[in-house]
DNA sequence: CCACGCATGTAATAGGTTACATGATTTA
DNA sequence: TAAATCATGTAACCTATTACATGCGTGG
């Protein structure tokens, strides 16, 4: 399972249940999503296998914290899943589906209002990576050599995703303006004449 | 549930679950992946809430096949879903959570191994999709404005995909560069200079 | 005192995978 | 006759979402 490693890799560090939460939102994590009421039951199940330990730890603002740490069996789990060469298939992108059958509508102008929504959550999510990289990179050394390990990898995904979605915005864009040409060649013309 | 609406989409025509099964697999839909043991009660569920009608034919080659066809409410669902604006957040990349954590592993050899794999496996999933827009484009014509709505929008679909994925193996081309530099400095700045 | 952020969780339901079970027809 | 393709499904299990329920501490 898929969160359950991520999870274990997560927990290089000891946290909790709502720091790892907080982690997944934040955009670091951005190549998985998960719920706090799947991350409570996935950790407690993950101590009971023994991959964890916790205990519960005072906390200076709300309720007491159950702070987790990996074990040496849940790191041996961990690395194992790593070895296990790329896991693919899990991707879905209800969002590309829905472009493929928005001709049942029989309207154009949905397809650009879609088009026009999709490229400004993407480019919200773009933006979000680009924040994350920037905090790895400092200014005017040698780079990307300069990371430690953990930050280099880190980098690398982080990367992935800025190149990925770069692409998808562009093609976002590509695609407005070929569905504008469709609906009406003549005004997209005269329009490129400007640019 | 984005899957039935997905069924819902491709039953534009008649189709039995073999067929639509079929249809996943062979990389027009790249959007989305489901197994036959989930097809076949999803279609029996949709068809007693009234979204399909099936009927039994029998089959010039093996046992007969239950054909489904969508019913005006079956239509009706579909566009709502389309006009319920872009499904986001569905995306899940195992294989970039690996590589994040990759570093625990501590020998970059084996992210070296992984990027490689991650690259042909990549690679391989591009080519399915540029021959699927292959048989979409008609030698020396107008292009894609020649098209059928139905075409465009699959077009516009396969596009996405396109980009997206020369984007990411772009990126594996040069998170190996940097992955080798890192490794050996000197090797990969001669080489440079004889490219 | 109320809203907000911190912090934990459960229950019900929905969605998805793997393994199993069956059987016809065609091609090598 | 054995393997491949066509064709349908069930059962057990695992994974994920949504809604609900609780309660502390701080600042306005």
């Amino acid at each position: 399972m898929s969160l359950e490693n991520i999870l274990l890799g997560m927990l290089d560090k000891p946290a909790s249940g709502y720091d790892l939460k907080t982690e997944f939102s934040e955009g670091a994590r951005h190549f998985w999503a998960a719920e706090l009421s799947q991350i409570y039951p996935t950790l407690k199940r993950m101590e009971q296998r023994g991959w964890l330990c916790s205990e519960v730890a005072s906390s200076a603002k709300g309720p007491p914290r159950r702070v987790y740490r990996r074990t040496a069996d849940g790191r041996k789990q961990l690395l194992e899943w790593l070895r296990s060469g790329p896991r693919m298939g899990t991707e879905r992108f209800a969002y590309l589906a829905q472009l493929c059958f928005m001709h049942e509508l029989g309207d154009l102008e949905q397809t650009l209002d879609f088009m026009i929504e999709l490229r400004s959550r993407l480019a919200d999510f773009l933006l979000l990576l680009k924040n994350a990289e920037a905090e790895l990179t400092p200014a005017g050394e040698e780079f990307p050599e300069s990371l430690s390990e953990v930050d280099f990898h880190g980098y690398l995904g982080i990367r992935m995703g800025i190149h990925s979605l770069t692409a998808k915005v562009a093609w976002c864009d590509e695609a407005l303006e070929r569905i504008r040409k469709r609906q009406s060649p003549q005004v997209v013309r005269s329009a490129a004449r400007k640019a």
